[in-house]
DNA sequence: CCACTACTTCCACATAATGAAAACGTCTGC
DNA sequence: GCAGACGTTTTCATTATGTGGAAGTAGTGG
């Protein structure tokens, strides 16, 4: 991961930021390794970052990990953003109605951050809330970036990264922003085995009231058992949890 | 709020934690404000936090506020503490046995942090996930006090601020220590307005295989329909949730 | 058009971060 | 019981880095 700023600051943040890829816990010395600052900077930064309550140190097994105080901010991010008791209810009916699993998220930055996500009765998706998936690899990540306003659309179709992901990934630039044209048309975005091999999804946008992107909402299955088809087949569904969501969710306007 | 630390990154940790008391956001001048640190200093320590992530800014509002990167961080932190899938059953079950409120708390240095929480049908308790209350005045508090290892106990016996929060708190040091000694003879903890007027609880510990503390789980109720007493006739579903949680949380031995 | 609020940039100064090195604990295996 | 591995803690001269006052920009409203 890639250096989080220059200054004293931005590198107690990067050293935070590492700590929430391990979760049980690293000690001083690998995070030193890890962030390639000199020991006794990652030290330093450590036990402020302990005095403060942001990261915990496990005497016991000699590990720093993140500390409460990240959990507890992180409830007022969740509670400011309405992410807690409105959204699930919406996603378990959605994934009720088609049997598969729905996922909430949201553009954090570059990426696309799952808030929530419900499972279907036969599999589990691979992310996890907390999760960073990129945008141009996923149903949710095209809808994110197709209805994000203009200046930051452009911004990013100008500037991301097309690493792919798999062989089905997008990395002409071109592909991207063409797509990202219909999918503005058509209201909804696709996947099939760009993300993870084996798995297809479809993508609604939720908007709110003036129109401006709120989330994305989307619904995955297991390529062996639907294709883009299939889940095309659930957008009714999908579009009803997403303007169900767009009164839910704050509005930002 | 007390000075976070003296370095650079206290201070910025310093604007992180207060911009948690802002839901619905700060302007940079607001800020340097309440912290009492220069407007130039605060405005470069927002930048750099906007540009990680950490914070937020909104142009249209002028406002500053926490990012998501709070929040994806702060997942990682529940899924490591298991704050997620198994609580919440268990405090539902507690909650529809009971009739009453419940609560999940952990330790957070000298308070005592919501994790979760199931209002009971005829009111609301008054804190949120991702709170903090004082140990000394809530039966969580006291229970997580009493369980604590003795080096912290007797570290937060000697040295918590006793701030009164209503006519009930306690206040004196020496009945601190005896009801705490009380308390982990009998192993749980009451509480009658001392925290908020109006409402009784009682809380037990959730330990780990080897004593460890792990949590607290407290029942809550008005004062108007319960006292003490009758809180007391739940402390059997209450110990059966603490035995099951103890089970279900993972463990750090 | 002036007053107001809020963000943004600049720069001489000294504080505060740096990082190498050494001291200190605590395990582990020989 | 000792050598070595591992990880934390402290020290200190050096200078990079953050500081903060002040001036500049931009938008808003009376």
């Amino acid at each position: 991961m890639a250096t989080e700023g220059s200054g004293t600051v931005g590198k107690a943040l990067g050293v935070l930021t590492l700590l929430g890829e391990h979760p049980h816990g690293a000690t001083a010395a690998e995070i030193a390794e890890e962030v390639d600052y000199p020991f006794s900077t990652v030290y330093r930064l450590l036990t402020t970052l302990v005095r403060t309550g942001f990261a915990a140190y496990d005497a016991r097994e000699k590990r720093y990990q993140l500390g409460l105080r990240v959990y507890q901010l992180g409830q007022k991010v969740a509670s400011a953003h309405g992410f807690e008791g409105a959204a699930l209810p919406v996603l378990q009916r959605l994934t009720e109605v088609t049997g598969e699993s729905s996922v909430l998220h949201v553009r954090d930055g570059d990426h696309s951050l799952t808030v929530h996500k419900v499972d279907g009765p036969q599999f589990r998706t691979t992310t996890d809330p907390g999760d960073l998936s990129p945008l141009h690899t996923t149903a949710s990540g095209k809808v994110l970036l197709a209805f994000a306003d203009r200046a930051t659309r452009e911004h990013l179709l100008a500037t991301l990264e097309l690493t792919p992901r798999t062989e089905h990934s997008i990395t002409d630039r071109e592909e991207l922003a063409r797509q990202v044209e219909q999918i503005r048309a058509q209201g909804w975005a696709g996947q099939s085995e760009e993300n993870d091999i084996g798995m297809v999804a479809v993508a609604a946008p939720v908007l709110s009231g003036s129109n401006r992107l709120i989330a994305a909402v989307t619904l995955a299955a297991p390529k062996f058992r639907a294709d883009l088809e299939d889940l095309r087949r659930h957008l009714a569904p999908l579009q009803d949890a997403t303007a169900e969501l767009s009164v839910k969710l704050p509005q930002r306007p």
